[in-house]
DNA sequence: CCCTGATTCGC
DNA sequence: GCGAATCAGG
């Protein structure tokens, strides 16, 4: 199956996708399978794509990349949005981990069918939509939750609730787990 | 030492 | 055209 690997249309076409969209050469390549990231690098290059706006340290100071600040204060890449919507944990100690990669309950897909017809890549995420991740950043299936947020939240109240849990019911589910 | 992209050059 | 090796740098 992973035989002829080469630049097909449709792997060229997922490499300028992820390469404008700000992905590292070697994110890139772990996507595409059999290719280094000098081969991505490479191909970049013979493409006339090289030269965008840079994502992180590393590279040559030719344009100014975003602060931390701003990437903050204005997500652009799925992976800024993906660094900090699940932040928000308030009053309590920790926050369960999102749903990431692999986790999709098929159980509650199956229940509330949906809570998951909504979700959405960066390009179609607007500002009332819930920011919750869901599968993982590097990959192009990367969507976010979607549904509408609630005000002042980045989050549905489905997944503001899962963010936002009260530190007393935490408490006691500790206790309960036999910790001390 | 981790990572980044850029370039070279044999294939 | 391809990409490993190498370079230059954060």
């Amino acid at each position: 199956m992973e035989a002829g690997l080469s630049w097909t249309d449709e792997r060229v076409d997922l490499l300028r996708r992820l390469w404008e969209d700000g992905q590292s050469a070697s994110k890139i390549a772990a996507q595409l399978g059999g290719v280094t990231r000098n081969a991505v690098i490479g191909k970049v290059h013979r493409l006339g794509l090289a030269g965008r706006v840079k994502p992180l340290a590393g590279a040559p100071v030719v344009a100014r990349k975003r602060s931390a600040r701003e990437a903050e204060a204005e997500p652009a890449t799925a992976a800024e949005i993906a660094a900090e919507a699940p932040e928000p944990i308030a009053i309590t100690s920790h926050r369960p981990a999102p749903d990431f990669p692999p986790a999709p309950p098929a159980a509650a897909v199956d229940t509330v069918p949906l809570a998951v017809s909504e979700r959405v890549t960066i390009m179609d995420l607007r500002e009332s939509m819930c920011r919750w991740p869901m599968g993982d950043p590097t990959t192009p299936e990367f969507r976010f939750c979607g549904g509408r947020s609630i005000t002042g939240l980045p989050y549905c109240t489905h997944h503001a609730q899962i963010a936002y849990q009260p530190a007393a019911e935490r408490k006691r589910d500790r206790r309960v787990a036999g910790f001390r």
